[in-house]
RNA sequence: CGCGGGGUGGAGCAGUCCGGUAGCUCGUUGGGCUCAUAACCCAAAGGUCGCAGGUUCAAAUCCUGCCCCCGCAA
């Protein structure tokens, strides 16, 4: 059971979630409820008498009538050490509030966002310049031994729910493109935890000349210039990388960018082509 | 038929509206300067202007079709 096919791509053709295609692929059935409060999915899922239900990033929520229709409740599988990064981004906030440690927890569902009482919990490193598309894939693979693990337990009545601290709540929302805005006002430390947190979704970027343009990567640099210059001023190119002021008297290193309808290029590249000058400023 | 940008020496771009010798910043190669250098100076090589057709005395530029890449959007 997954979410409704939607449009996607350049072309906008609907389509399939892989969850979907994997089942499908096998033979199983499919459920695609626009909004799993339907009737008809309802009772069609009560017609299975279910045990259990395992819910994985769905991004739907679940009803009273869903969550006490399996006879051992709904367990959830959330990317992050609850109740810390509540909601749809936890692990891209985990690396933009600048983490060495997140992890995964799975927990028994009620009515709230990512309320429920904690089953199990394990904790993954932050490596110090991983991206978000490094840290899913590693949290995913973790998750899915969690799941199983918490899965035997339930099935020898070995579980132990322990309550969230709501006091220690902490949220990640639902990412849009604005969050991928650079402020250079912050420290370069906190502007490359966004660049390597929203890496690939929203990316990062920041105007120039009057045009959004991509930060795709770049590194905070030692500061061979504090000259005391307005965040978001480009300060020249230094071993090959484009090096921006930031707050606190840092400055970051950009190394790849992209404009719109262009692609990506090293930053050598960019200033060649731009003709960019030291003194233009990012905003 | 979702909206939009792009394809020009090895890299990134300008030039296209308004047709008339292929340009810029780099890189490469050779030479010079220097104690020395990724710095500076001089010079050179390197391009079927995405593909095909059309218009024209003349097409990177105008017209038609096709291929490829990307941004927005999720």
């Amino acid at each position: 059971m997954s979410q409704p096919s939607r449009p996607q791509g350049r072309r906008r053709r609907p389509v399939d979630p892989p969850v979907i295609r994997w089942a499908e692929h096998r033979r199983l059935p499919t459920a695609q409820p626009r909004r799993v409060s339907d009737l008809d999915f309802l009772s069609r899922l009560e017609g299975l008498n279910p045990d259990i239900v395992i819910v994985v990033a769905f991004g739907q929520i679940f009803g009273p009538e869903l969550l006490e229709l399996p006879s051992r409740g709904c367990i959830n599988l959330h990317a992050s050490l609850l109740p810390h990064f509540r909601g749809a981004a936890p692990i891209q906030a985990a690396i933009v509030a600048g983490e060495s440690v997140t992890g995964v927890t799975t927990m028994l569902m009620n009515q709230g966002l990512d309320t429920g009482d904690i089953l199990l919990q394990e904790q993954v490193d932050i490596g110090a310049t991983e991206t978000a598309a490094e840290l899913s894939p590693r949290l995913a693979e973790t998750g899915s031994d969690l799941v199983v693990q918490t899965l035997e337990l339930v099935d020898v009545d070995g579980l132990e729910r322990r309550p969230q601290n709501d006091d220690e709540a902490t949220f990640a929302p639902r990412l849009d493109r604005s969050d991928g805005r650079i402020d250079w006002t912050q420290s370069s430390a906190s502007v490359f935890n966004r660049v390597r947190g929203l890496i690939p979704w929203p990316g990062t970027w920041s105007e120039l000349r009057g045009e959004p343009t991509k930060i795709r990567w770049g590194l905070p640099v030692e500061s061979s210039n504090t000259v005391e210059v307005a965040p978001g001023t480009f300060l020249g190119l230094e071993d090959r990388r484009l090096v921006v002021a930031c707050g606190d008297a840092t400055v970051f290193g950009v190394e790849r960018l992209q404009r719109a309808g262009r692609t990506t290029v090293d930053a050598v590249a960019f200033v060649n082509g731009e003709h960019l000058e030291p003194g233009e400023r990012f905003g």
